[in-house]
DNA sequence: TACTCGTGGTT
DNA sequence: TAACCAAGAGT
């Protein structure tokens, strides 16, 4: 399959060593001399406006890398509480490598993308094992830690070891598709914005480059609205040479998120606890605690549902009894309505049918366990319940 | 390659 | 308000 032409990513900076051949191409490319202006206006304009972030205070590789896992394709805002809360829970390395799962995935929990927890967890313990608990600085024995690609692989090297290594994400895609005025959506075109951010790349200041590239995309080059009369790349911007700023980056087909309905049990039994049951680690919500239940076959209705769920999921029999609430939620690529009921355990033993556990709780204890945030909002149902009325 | 994997902010 | 998007990686 022909690779769409995008002449002006052909950035030739990092390759001075090039025969005639090539020549016939020079107009085409970011030249040199322009490459090393962007590098000066961008460290310049990044030395007044740069953000002043929690983890830049840090040249600890465990705490850039435990940044670099939560800003995966979640915000700066929501990741600082997060961020500030786990380096007091897990402060080294190796206290995060000798917690449990539970409280590793509990300190997580909100955040969403749980593999993201339970991969920094697990190369906590290969670190441990296979690096002396020393985080490694190579970028190959970085790649090869679960969770680490080669943007957080770059981010984390560049920004704790100021190792000349290249950076791709959200940020920089835009910041670049917008420099080259990037014509087919970014999926498109991966490997040679790739090559442009390493053609770019400051390599006497990575980290700072990276830092700053990061900050232009989130602070002036931004989604919506991007602020180029502020920006120091604008007078080399094809984008806003060509007034299509706003247009870009051109936008990826998206198909339409389907829905399920949900039956979920709040199952009591005669000591006043709930069933909660852990979910198996690989798939959504791996390794995290729920209310049991499952999809509501068509003509089914919800209270059949669940008796049919909880017999099948965990071998014991219920009877259905008030409604609690309705959850609406959405995941990354479907929706969910979740129909709660208070259930009656009636007999059997629970076994984990379908999941990695099941365990009786209080609603004191139940505190302890991660949930996702869909459930959260079904243990708050529960609280007020028994704050106000209290007949169960 | 295309799909899976959460949640909150923003428009 | 429904849709888009955010410091992506695993399979």
């Amino acid at each position: 399959m022909p690779r769409t032409p995008i002449n002006a990513l052909k950035a030739t900076a990092s390759q001075p060593q090039r025969n005639s051949l090539d020549r016939a191409d020079d107009r085409d490319r970011l030249p040199g001399s322009v490459v090393v202006n962007l590098r000066e206006t961008l460290l310049l304009w990044y030395g007044h406006f740069g953000r002043d972030l929690p983890w830049r205070q840090s040249r600890d590789p465990y705490a850039i890398w435990v940044s670099e896992i939560m800003l995966q394709q979640t915000q700066v805002k929501t990741v600082i509480p997060y961020y500030e809360r786990w380096l007091t829970l897990f402060p080294t390395l190796s206290a995060l490598a000798i917690a449990e799962q539970q409280q590793v995935l509990k300190a997580w929990e909100g955040l969403g993308y749980y593999a993201r927890a339970r991969n920094l967890h697990r190369a906590a313990q290969d670190i441990m094992l296979r690096h002396q608990g020393v985080f490694p600085a190579s970028p190959a024995d970085v790649m090869q830690l679960p969770g680490i690609g080669r943007t957080t692989a770059g981010g984390i090297l560049s920004a704790a070891f100021d190792q000349p290594m290249a950076i791709l994400d959200g940020n920089v895609k835009r910041v670049l598709t917008r420099l080259v005025a990037l014509p087919v959506p970014p999926k498109r075109a991966i490997a040679d914005l790739w090559q442009l951010s390493e053609a770019l790349l400051d390599r006497q200041q990575p980290r700072d480059f990276n830092q700053a590239i990061m900050d232009l995309g989130a602070t002036v080059c931004m989604p919506h609205q991007p602020l180029c009369s502020s920006c120091p790349w604008n007078g080399h911007c094809e984008a806003y040479n060509q007034g299509i700023q706003a247009e870009l980056p051109m936008a990826e087909t998206r198909a339409p998120l389907p829905h399920k309905s949900i039956g979920v049990a709040v199952i009591w039994n005669d000591q006043g606890q709930i069933l909660i049951d852990r979910r198996r680690q690989e798939g959504l919500l791996g390794g995290l605690w729920e209310f049991p239940g499952g999809k509501v076959e068509p003509g089914e209705t919800v209270e059949a549902c669940i008796q049919r769920e909880i017999r099948e999921e965990l071998g014991i029999e219920i009877t259905v009894g008030d409604h609690l609430i309705v959850v609406d939620h959405a995941y990354s690529h479907f929706r969910v309505t979740l129909n709660v009921h208070h259930c009656r355990h009636v007999s059997g033993e629970p076994q984990a049918i379908e999941c990695d556990e099941v365990r009786w709780v209080t609603l004191t204890d139940i505190d302890q366990y991660p949930f996702p945030k869909a459930n959260v909002q079904i243990i708050e149902a529960l609280r007020h319940g028994e704050t106000s009325t209290d007949h169960h």
